[in-house]
RNA sequence: GUGGGUGUAGCUCAGUUGGUUAGAGCGCCAGGUUGUGGCCCUGGAGGUCGCGGGUUCAACUCCCUUCACCCACCCCA
């Protein structure tokens, strides 16, 4: 119990940090290039503002949130999704007061409690974005391709876009009628969960695996022939940014998203195949700002799962970021260099050199077998001789040969085996 | 929340119809004489056999409980 992290929690470890640091780069420099600003939320809020946000008929409200009381009786819970916090932020900036639209991303830690699961955890990773005070069809088509994009740069491919409108407060109810007069009668095929979205939530049945509830879709009246002619407009318009950006999608008129917030515009970004899972996926929510209070604001966003974007890289083979050890390793000869030793190592730090030394003690055999370990370029090697001489033997690992260098031109010899930045960012 | 599978050294696993000092490979540490890595050889350290209980003369091996992990469902990221 003391040695394991809490069920549905999981530690990056090293190895793992580096495909982590190497992903969140790439999506921090996309965001750059896209206009998009980094906001850092709490990983905790007022219980309310997910229930009004995320909607309390969702099933991550009903069941999955981590709430707790605080030891002053509120009650609060561990986010289960960025974009209620990220509105909240919004509204206490009071950031519709500067010029729009306002376009953040966040990258960080969500949970949600359930069964874990390969790409389910209950501490998990998203990143996302969202983008304030415009309707514009172009602002949810440049969202999208930041998703494709960073999904591109991180070399995976086979994705598939769906896209779909799930309508405004205009038309919706009028397909939500439609659909439930088509389905009455047919009540008894659905499965046991969709009979009580029946009531509640109708449209999700559309979104139902169950073989018997899909079948019964297929035969539905579709959404986008309900549309009210500004959300036909709009979702031909996101189309028609789509096409011009080069971006694939399949219209997928069964597409209704989870969360009860959404309006108009719905995507979703997936990964056909074994897995066969969504990892992300997004829309507008032009209701949410005005439900938690702020003044009518549309929005768009979009957020990725990034424990499954790592998984879909695997399955690809997509292996980022070789692991990287000091360019240097200081040994010694004799324990009498130590102190020598210590001097050359803290100069090549300060000259900017990643370099590491031994700190048990070890041979000078077994020093240089843990450098190799380690992954070191090069062995710097000090001992009585050298002292004596005011020189160091500089050996390379790679090619097995070494060299003597005066101690005052170390660190000129030594930089010309610093990588180039190329190499570096891989 | 529902269903199924698994749980032996740091890692991957073996362990005979329950029988007495629980093994291998890899990894780790140390040696293979005189200041040097990657190969090879030798040696060493390291295990509450997930936890608790039961059956038995005897349990890693059988039974129950519990916990954890994995997989599927639900739902989603």
């Amino acid at each position: 119990m003391l040695t394991s992290s809490p069920r549905g929690t999981t530690d990056i470890l090293p190895e793992e940090a580096r495909r982590w640091q190497w992903m969140e780069a790439v999506a921090r420099s996309l965001c750059a290039r896209y206009g998009y600003e980094e906001i850092r939320t709490p990983a905790f809020e007022h219980t309310e503002l997910f229930e009004r946000g995320v909607g309390d008929a969702t099933d991550i409200v009903e069941k999955e949130m981590y709430t707790f009381l605080d030891r002053s009786q509120r009650s609060l819970t561990l986010r289960p999704e960025g974009t209620a916090g990220v509105v909240r932020a919004y509204l206490q900036a009071r950031l519709y007061s500067q010029p729009q639209p306002i376009k953040l991303y966040y990258i960080g830690p969500m949970f949600r409690y359930g069964r874990p699961q390969s790409g389910r955890l209950r501490q998990f990773h998203q990143f996302g974005v969202e983008a304030f005070g415009s309707e514009a069809a172009d602002l949810d088509a440049e969202v999208i391709t930041l998703a494709g994009d960073f999904f591109q740069s991180l070399g995976l491919t086979g994705l598939e876009l769906h896209l779909n409108s799930v309508g405004c407060a205009d038309c919706r109810p009028g397909y939500r009628q439609e659909l439930v007069q088509y389905l009455t009668p047919r009540v008894g095929e659905l499965c046991e969960t969709c009979r009580s979205r029946y009531e509640r939530n109708p449209l999700r049945i559309l979104d139902c695996k169950n073989e018997a509830c899909q079948s019964l879709s297929v035969g539905a009246p579709k959404v986008t022939s309900f549309l009210c002619p500004k959300c036909a407009a709009h979702l031909r318009a996101v189309e028609n940014h789509l096409r011009a950006s080069g971006m694939a999608y399949v219209l997928d008129p069964f597409l209704v998203r989870g969360l009860d917030y959404y309006t108009s515009t719905a995507f979703e970004i997936m990964l056909p195949g074994e897995a066969g899972g969504s990892i992300g996926g997004g829309g507008r929510y032009d209701k949410l700002v005005e439900v938690c209070g702020g003044p009518p604001t549309p929005a768009v966003g979009f957020a990725v799962g990034l424990e499954r974007t790592l998984l879909a890289m695997k399955q690809q083979g997509l292996t980022p970021a070789p692991s990287r050890g000091p360019l240097v390793f200081v040994a010694v000869a004799a324990p009498e260099a130590r102190a020598a030793a210590w001097e050359v190592l803290c100069a090549l730090r300060r000259a900017g050199l990643n370099a590491d030394k031994d700190f048990l003690s070890r041979s000078l055999k077994a020093q240089m077998k843990y450098a190799d370990r380690l992954g070191a370029r090069l062995a710097v090697i000090l001992g009585p001789e050298e002292i004596a001489g005011g020189w160091v033997t500089v050996r390379d690992l790679q090619h097995g040969i070494q060299d003597r260098v005066n101690r005052d031109e170390l660190i000129g010899y030594l930089q010309q085996f610093l990588p180039d930045k190329q190499v570096e960012n891989k």
